[in-house]
DNA sequence: CAGTGGTCTAGACCACTGC
DNA sequence: CAGTGGTCTAGACCACTGT
């Protein structure tokens, strides 16, 4: 157990009223933002941060545990704490499902990633009939059935996003929409071809921490929260068409809108 | 110490490999899941658990602090530890700085939380020069100095939003912009009057744990993740003339956006 | 194997709340 | 005042990692 490098994260002011795994907490939070442990670093070890400040360990595994909350180090059992690193970004454009981007024979998803040299995925691919929840029936205009198509998306094998997409089922069903490949284009081009002209789509954006499931689903780090958004596609007649609810890891994406100013 | 209701909680498997006070946060949260806590309710005390469960405090404890971290429950200090009420959400509409919308005498702010029957306020308003940080200089297309405009947004008196606004100095300098109340319409009107009219608007959101700082200026509870929303706003020869740096408690708000299919 | 983090105990004292 | 959560100690044993 090496002694830690002097001057490097400070020490414990037993007169303050700030909690000493507070204090810290912040020596090691201010030493990470200075760069003192750069991204992927390994922070000093339990017992030598025990050493260091002179307290005992809980104190400092409660500190540690500040830090995982805040999204900043995530710990490796066996191996030690690390700082955070910043993973890729996917970047959803607000024109990503325009018309023109759907002539090709490839999805959105796959094309986007191929530009960024990353290597994309799509599993636990399932299609089924299901009753609605009264929020999606909702939205959907109260159809009894609906057609549900669960996938998820992988860059380079790393989860980052789940994704359910609802139609009514008297619309999808025995078309290419109720198949696991939908085919060129993806539902969107489906829907066009019967009939359902899109016209716009509807989106909501909210921002939470992840249900135990979705931690598993999405492979999170403790004090990632996600991003989910509820897409609704409406045809020309004002038929609402299609609700897609997506959870994505929020550390992952940077969605992009545009707006008019009029 | 009253005995706890027998069955609500139900007891732990002691030869299962899931850790002790993970199935005791389970137990919790499918109670809370299934109503048999509902939102403000108090959970049981953590000396009732440790006699419920047969375990000690530090584990009770641990228990609750992964529910705290989910954002499913929040502590008080001498009272207990209750379920945390959803607050009532701000919508933002994809619309919301509309021409139309400003010409009214009063902020966009202001007339929503009016109409939705809220108290609104805006506080710790400081206007001043600085120098650019280099990603807000990017966006601004380089000016040497910005005039940033800083405030807080409350409803009912509970912080919800904070903002910051900065300009191109030689765009704003000796304008009503400069001045702590720009007037009606806001700052959107006033550099329309000064010939910039503006175009659109790029909106840029992610989400993210929140740093101490804004723990403290939001007053956000544990486990509630900030929407971080960016906008830049162009006139009609292209230039950015303001860039919006917003951070929204995300439990305080739904953002909406309407995308056009082509 | 030694070193790391993960879990758990059985205490102690403190600060805050409400009666 | 009793009851609550907040902080902290000094141990213990375990599971995982790398050599």
């Amino acid at each position: 157990m090496a002694a830690l490098p002097s001057g490097v994260l400070g020490v414990i002011d037993s007169t303050s009223d700030r909690a000493v795994f507070r204090q810290i907490a912040d020596r090691l939070r201010e030493a990470i933002d200075k760069g003192r442990f750069k991204e992927g670093a390994k922070l000093p070890s339990e017992s030598e941060l025990v050493e260091h400040f002179g307290v005992s360990r809980m104190t400092v595994r409660n500190s540690l545990s500040i830090l995982q909350s805040e999204g900043l180090v995530s710990s490796e059992h066996g191996k030690g704490v690390f700082v955070r690193p910043r993973p890729p970004v996917r970047r959803l454009a607000s024109d990503r499902f325009a018309r023109r981007h759907r002539e090709q024979g490839k999805s959105a998803f796959t094309v986007e990633a191929e530009a960024a040299g990353s290597r994309p995925e799509v599993d636990s691919l399932k299609v089924r009939e299901e009753r609605p929840t009264s929020d999606i029936s909702a939205r959907l205009g109260q159809p009894r059935k609906v057609l549900a198509r669960r996938r998820r998306y992988l860059l380079d094998g790393r989860p980052v996003e789940f994704a359910v997409s609802y139609l009514p089922l008297d619309l999808a069903r025995d078309t290419p929409i109720a198949e696991p490949n939908p085919g060129p284009g993806g539902i969107y081009a489906r829907l066009e071809e019967l009939g359902h002209r899109l016209d716009h789509f509807d989106e909501e954006v909210r921002a939470r921490m992840p249900s135990p499931d979705e931690v598993k689903t999405l492979r999170l780090a403790s004090g990632v929260p996600v991003i989910q958004l509820v897409r609704t596609a409406y045809d020309t007649e004002g038929r609402a068409v299609e609700v897609c609810d997506t959870v994505m890891s929020a550390d992952a994406y940077v969605l992009a809108y545009q707006l008019p100013a009029n």
